[in-house]
DNA sequence: CTGAAAGCGCTTACAG
DNA sequence: CTGAAAGCGCTTACAG
């Protein structure tokens, strides 16, 4: 705060204090200041020293306004606090400050409302591209008109707009972790998703599905369980998952949120895994080889999202005009000590 | 893309379009728009009919620029991947968007420069305020600067600069937690820290210290390990720590992530937690009370962090007038199973 | 209730 | 090499 009036904000140096002091007109400040076109050299040196003095910097908001648009690019994740997302965000980070680009981060909070009100947001700030993990594919009518406005990349969750996405194959990836566990014997095989109102979910419940009839097993519906994807959530669907007369030998959880809250629940309960329940997750974590049991995940290549996003957008704000490239990633199916053989 | 030209952006309709089309002049169709002033209801239906059918939505630049700022708080986090700083982050963005706000966040890394860079850059835009977690306390000239021209709220490390502060008692945390492992028998007491160029690193190793001297141990610099804040630097330094001679018999980390490495790789080296090395980690997490055992940590009142913040900004942007307030937290030892007493 | 006009801070053809 | 002037899209006193 210090000498600053009540709003915190003395009245910033402008081209035109610093054009008054440097004794040049605002066109040769800018020049110099920018270092474009002609400046002599000893005006710009004046005018150098003049902005030295008053401690000058640029309106990146007149800037912009002039030039056209933020050198921003915004990202939407479904939330922030999901390491996955974080991961994201910060290969995004790293890879948008290697091309002079600055991100902006606006959570959705996996709420369809929330996430189009930022995309409007983020919209009416101008900026040069966006980054997106719908939260939903009810209505993207938002993110349709984004589109047409500026560059726009899906991560994680594809949608039929027409931009760039960036996707993992979740069906495939839940088939042969289902398959794995039908295996080893399982047959009563609980899932924790959330939601037929994700798309991840919902190709996560198909692949699912599609193993459990490849075995001939009937999907039985008690078994899918609810939840939002946090820790403190996926521990109450598993405490309903498993509180039931005739408990699932083995659960299937959506990703690693989930995996976490489904092992405090479970651990809570006094059902010890792999012994008594066999769990699965998808989406690898930091400490899945800590505890005990490690455990056996199907693993997503979080590494290379996020630069292949920026990679994506990039190639669009030079130009590239081609039809919307869709890429898809492998997963990895990772054993580990979590699945126990099911002794019939 | 779609009909978009080559920049991927058609021309966007602006306030002058929409009054050309609805008849009426720029400051009606301005009224109109954003509801204040009088317009005619009949005025107004037309405004809006026309803002409809061009798919107008406000140029968010041009209004900052008029207005004075952009309606955006930033976030300098150390590092946005670290879930203590994701948590933080999440905080804000809640707090903020109640309040009308977006969150711009822009992660330092841990980098001084980089910070230095990301703080120049939303000064630039103009913004409300930001909230800092300074990633050094050696030049801080950037964010004096920054405080004298906006609202600016400090986060878990303090410096002494004109502003708001919210930090955690790292140097009676620390010293708490040595205290119990020194209770518990142990002399040989490793720590891994992020280094003297964070404050807290240095007030955490300060309560160290303190514990050792006040037990008589004398502070050896050999078991005190350096690592950056991420699992994969905390894991090469616990093995570097644990590799020599004199095994040391527990270890304090100085956060989360520093504990998942060292746990994962005293893991790898067959030393078993806690009987061969006892650990006890500043930061809870997720999974500390699942891993085997159980992990002993300093808590930080987390979830209470960014919300504050948001509140101590706010105070300020709202004309608040009092001198720097630093809210300190106190930390909170949770014992659980990761320290086993040492029998000499 | 409405419009003409000025101006936020900047950049950029256009003359000189 | 430099300056006067226009204009980015918007809002807001000021007249009417």
């Amino acid at each position: 705060m210090g000498e600053a009036d009540e709003q915190g904000a003395p009245r910033r140096a402008t081209v035109k204090d610093v054009a008054a002091l440097a004794g040049v007109s605002r066109a040769t400040a800018a020049r110099a200041l920018n270092s474009y076109g002609y400046v002599g050299e000893e005006a710009a040196e004046k005018v150098r020293a003049a902005a030295e003095a008053l401690g000058y910097h640029g309106n990146r908001v007149a800037q912009a306004l002039r030039q056209g648009q933020l050198p921003l690019v915004g990202f939407v994740p479904g939330d922030i606090q999901n390491p996955f997302f974080a991961r994201i965000a910060h290969d995004i980070d790293v890879a948008l400050r290697a091309r002079g680009l600055s991100l902006i981060i606006a959570s959705s909070e996996e709420d369809p409302a929330q996430e189009r009100a930022l995309v409007g947001n983020l919209q009416a700030l101008n900026l040069r591209g966006m980054i997106v993990a719908p939260a939903s594919d009810a209505d993207n009518r938002h993110l349709a008109r984004a589109a047409a406005e500026m560059a726009l990349v899906l991560i994680d969750r594809d949608l039929d707009l027409a931009c760039d996405s960036i996707t993992v194959d979740n069906r495939g990836g839940a088939r042969e972790a289902v398959g794995w566990l039908i295996a080893q014997g399982h047959r009563r095989i609980a899932v924790i998703h959330e939601g037929p109102g994700l798309v991840t979910a919902r190709q996560r419940l198909a692949g699912y599905h599609e193993a459990l009839r490849a075995a001939g097993i009937a999907p039985d519906p008690s078994l899918e369980g609810l939840a939002p994807s946090t820790v403190e959530h996926a521990i109450d669907a598993t405490i309903r998952l498993f509180s039931g007369p005739q408990r699932p030998s083995a659960l299937f959880t959506f990703d690693s949120q989930m995996t976490k809250g489904a092992l405090l629940a479970l651990r809570s309960m006094g059902l010890a895994v792999p012994q008594d329940v066999s769990v699965l997750g998808f989406d690898d974590f930091d400490l899945a080889t800590f505890t005990d049991p490690q455990i056996t995940v199907v693993a997503q290549p979080v590494g290379q999202i996020g630069a292949l996003a920026v990679q994506m957008l990039v190639d669009r704000l030079q130009g590239l005009d081609a039809p919307p490239r869709r890429h898809l990633f492998p997963t990895r199916l990772i054993l580990r000590g979590s699945v126990a053989r099911k002794s019939v």
